[in-house]
DNA sequence: AGTTTTATTGCAAACGATTGCAAGATGCCG
DNA sequence: CGGCATCTTGCAATCGTTTGCAATAAAACT
């Protein structure tokens, strides 16, 4: 049984120097040939290739980084910061992995997946990018670790990273325009009534705390009261969160704009068990449009992100800084989109 | 400004041999150094990793794997492979995914995420073990990939599979009991008085097959029918899907087992769209009871598994067919969820 | 003082693929 | 047939770290 690990129990081929001797050539000839080079024969070649696929013979890619230094990887960092116990399964950012996966792949690409919790390892971003494994590096969310990015950034060409902008910084974003979406969420949510609106989301995220600045300058001339009510994103606590923030306080509010649909989402569950009606009594708005946002009863109005097109810019703009190209960031224009509960 | 990269604008030490030079030693010293290798004074070794810290130098893992023949990375595939549109975004996948994450790190493993389709790619799963890149291989979903993957476990120990289990497999596999969760889920539909059910997913592949012969079990003697709709699951599509299969059945169908909380929850939207009341005129039982499903108006039934238990099984399993172990397969039992949809 | 341990360190050979350079073979031209 | 360009191929250095072995120095023992 043991024998029969290939069909037909050869010694197993496992260097190039293995396949060389077989084929009666040198190690090197068999690199070019395994790698098209137009220096070898073409009979040799062929004769190679086949035997390498006889053999069923893969170069270790391992010491073809080490040789090229080139790993053909892309790091991809999610930082956990504004709350350790958020999970990498927020919709939200798990979208964006996919797309990121798929873009990635399409040219080539490998991804390796690496979750920080930054008040547990302070030195994340510098360990990951000298580890020499990857080539490139996307961070999903600055978190509340902007200055470390920004750091970073100064030393470190290939890195772009999803987030917010600011005026002036010097490291490479793709995102929303935050603060744009947010004030086109209150707005809505005044004009469909709102007096007293909360904010749900933790505002120490730069990304969340734009979306709050958004609000204030909605409100700001009309005397509409915007309260920031701190959220956190994990799955486990978050019903409960919401649920603690909402009992106390909708004697007072008439509104929420909700720093993401996860959380508006569980806002509207909480709030139909509260016998608050949607959106008579509180208006909701939440931020990215999930797929699920629109099979919500009633369905959730909401501020579009485009996370596809936003992941394939990250991809496109990391591939142009790989090659020392130093671009610019993107900011993208969100879209209201409105369905029942605001 | 290109000066100031490090902040004294010393020259970059990037090798042990650079830093060693520093110290006055030999690379091996410091290679024994930073590993903490007993062998070396501690004096030197302190001196050795404080000047390791001031010039941020960080060993090259490339270099390391090379030689250690280990590169503490575990592959992650997803093969997509009964249904190329299928985004890595499902849900269930994604929180998998997370918990894999949470349980690699915390062994002290990197991921190495790849989405492979293999219609495009025959050889996705040698290509992927032969690469060098990685100590292990995590499988997330059989798809329609059985035969392949029984024919890689032959020659490969360190691989774990999430999915179904078949009396006599040889590839070490994860998951809950399918068949079994699928007879709960039929029987609680018979039990709140469904006579002709649907089943809504794909049966190519083996997870979901099993799930539907579960079904079938469970209504063989009660002259109960189930009838399969194949149903995908890649969300662009699915809403269409899923309302296409409804509109044309329901005038003899009464229940809907729904082979994932997805399909379940973008069914209860379509049959509210129809004005078709749930539970009263279809039942509905999902299967997966993400953390959604509770939140559905009405709230899913649903058959729950284990997610997280199922995660860490894997990685626990993992590392010790890694270490040489040959490790027998877990099946998990599912557990139904009685909400308000059946 | 001579010998044996013991504690440190250096040396150099791996790990496996890539690639600049040079050498050998072949073909072409006058 | 000599001289030169063109194809192919082999040689050997290299990527940066790890580690067995040998060498040295220091300490311990008789």
């Amino acid at each position: 049984m043991s024998e029969q690990e290939t069909p037909k129990a050869r010694p197993a081929v496992r260097t190039l120097s293995d396949l060389a001797r077989i084929a009666g050539v040198s190690a090197g000839t068999v690199s070019r040939a395994l790698a098209g080079n137009s220096l070898v024969n073409t009979a040799t070649r062929e004769r190679i290739v086949a035997l390498a696929r006889d053999h069923g013979f893969r170069p270790n890619k391992m010491a073809s980084s080490l040789r090229r230094q080139k790993t053909d990887v892309i790091g991809i960092a999610i930082p956990l910061g504004h709350d350790s116990r958020q999970q990498i399964s927020d919709t939200f950012f798990i979208t964006l992995l996919g797309h990121l996966a798929d873009a990635l792949t399409e040219r080539g690409y490998d991804l390796m997946l690496r979750r920080v919790i930054p008040e547990r390892d302070e030195d994340w971003l510098d360990r990951f990018i000298g580890s020499g494994m990857i080539d490139g590096l996307l961070v999903i969310g600055q978190s509340d670790q902007f200055d470390r990015i920004e750091d970073a950034a100064d030393g470190y060409l290939p890195m772009v990273v999803w987030g917010n902008h600011a005026e002036g910084q010097r490291h490479c974003v793709v995102g929303t325009d935050n603060r744009l979406g947010g004030r086109l969420a209150t707005e809505r949510l005044i004009e469909s009534g709102a007096r007293h609106v909360y904010f749900l989301g933790d505002t120490s995220a730069v990304e969340f705390a734009a979306r709050y600045a958004g609000a204030l300058d909605a409100a700001g001339r009309s005397g509409v009261t915007v309260t920031p009510l701190t959220s956190h994103l994990s799955s486990d606590r978050l019903e409960a969160e919401v649920a603690a923030n909402l009992d106390r306080s909708f004697e007072r509010g008439d509104a929420i704009f909700a720093a993401t649909d996860t959380l508006a989402i569980a806002s509207l569950a909480r709030l139909k068990a509260l016998g608050i009606a949607v959106p008579d009594q509180v208006r909701i708005v939440g931020f990215d449009d999930l797929p699920l946002a629109a099979q919500t009863t009633p369905p959730l109005t909401t501020v579009r992100q485009d996370i596809r097109a936003g992941a394939f810019a990250m991809v496109d703009l990391l591939i142009r800084r790989i090659s020392g190209e130093d671009t610019e960031s993107i900011v993208m224009p969100p879209r209201l989109v409105v369905r029942r509960t605001a």
